[in-house]
DNA sequence: GAGCTGGTAGTCAAGTTTGACTAGCGAGGG
DNA sequence: CCCTCGCTAGTCAAACTTGACTACCAGCTC
């Protein structure tokens, strides 16, 4: 009975380290971070799927739910989370394996990114350095694989998807190099550095990114 | 009653791509095609996905089911399915969208690029130009809306995920300006050209390109 | 002072995806 | 001859995702 060391989920991930900056949270909260941080572009945090989560995740022990008196301003009886220590556990494991894993589907690094800071700054380095190291070997091993002995132009026009493969791993390897720069430049603020950024709302704090349009979930 | 003409979804692109280059076919030819296009490598092309989309287009009329005695070689009794005149016009339809759409999930515009000689040549060209106008508002759209007045780097270190996706979306745009070049120069052999590319595997011709790895679907 | 709008907080059923599992057959080894 | 291995072909339950829906309250309008 393992602590559910399971496959990356950038939805766990997020919740996670929505939660853990929080100290303690509501679903609703969480869904707002979460806009905030612009993740409903570029990941599927779609409300059923925090929440989902947030049950989830609750059952497996990786968070602590608070049932709460139907208090202050009506609705439904909320549930508050908090992180607990094997929590904290799965929350690092899957930050650092955002940060160094080339999978190209973008939605888990750029949550990496916008939790690298709960980490020390030489250890984000150090992962960004990996993340490098693995895109280059993914790049060697599906060239070799997919260049057939015949010479290239054997695959027709599906050889161009590996080609494309291939060109954003460079530019992705190009820009993560631009990002070590800037972080071992002294950019932002990372763990154990003081005053860290507020990357979450406090309560009542109107978001300046919410989008204009309607989520699917509102009531009209 | 309309012919569900539902959001995009790449396995049903793939699959009735597969398919309709078929003629007819049964799941494991498709399974095995997505394989050979390395599909399983940047899309969800996993067997369940596969199967559970062959079934779910024969109930919506897309392909048309014929049920085969369990013949040749054994096994369970197979399925073989053929392309409808709905399901051609949603094939295209899909094909389309992948080609002109941005929507950062490179699978899609992967799958597109698979299945776009299936098309004439003019029109793959205009429909990749019709992208490239596509990334540009995203872009013009995305840079004004997460600007702050206070001037940027108000973000912190969540500016950096922005900052990420305008650049994929810059290079992206700029390998497609590739490809238009090379297909206006004449690359690859489009629909009515002529003898077309063999993009499917003929039953019982080995796969150069089937991983070694064992699929997880594959009894030991 | 009734109704409308908008924000807060969350549920739910339907649909999709996943990885493990089943099952038949042929080839080859011992 | 029997047993295992690998290939063909596909099923299935559990998990996850989705978008529609509920419900409450406050403020405003008409």
């Amino acid at each position: 009975m393992r602590p559910t060391l399971d496959r990356m989920s950038v939805i766990r991930l997020l919740v996670l380290g929505a939660v853990r900056q929080h100290g303690r949270a509501h679903g609703y909260q969480v869904r707002n971070d979460l806009e905030y941080w612009g993740a409903h572009e570029w990941s599927n945090a779609k409300p059923g799927s925090i929440y989902h989560a947030l049950k989830q995740m609750a059952r497996q022990g990786l968070l602590h739910a608070h049932e709460i008196a139907p208090s202050t301003a009506g609705g439904p009886p909320r549930t508050e989370y908090e992180i607990t220590e094997p929590g904290t556990e799965e929350f690092f494991r899957l930050l650092r394996e955002a940060l160094t894993s080339y999978d190209q589907k973008p939605d888990v690094f750029s949550a990496g990114l916008g939790l690298m800071v709960d980490l020390e700054r030489a250890e984000a380095l150090a992962l960004l350095e990996q993340r490098l190291r693995s895109i280059e070997e993914w790049r060697r091993a599906v060239t070799e694989y997919y260049t057939p002995e015949e010479g290239p132009g054997q695959l027709g026009h599906i050889g161009e998807i590996m080609d494309l493969w291939v060109h954003s791993a460079d530019t992705g390897a190009a820009w993560t190099r631009g990002l070590v720069e800037r972080v071992r430049s002294g950019a932002y603020t990372f763990a154990g550095e003081g005053e860290p950024f507020i990357g979450v709302l406090a309560e009542g704090e109107e978001n300046p990114y919410a989008t204009g349009e309607r989520h699917p979930g509102d009531a009209r």
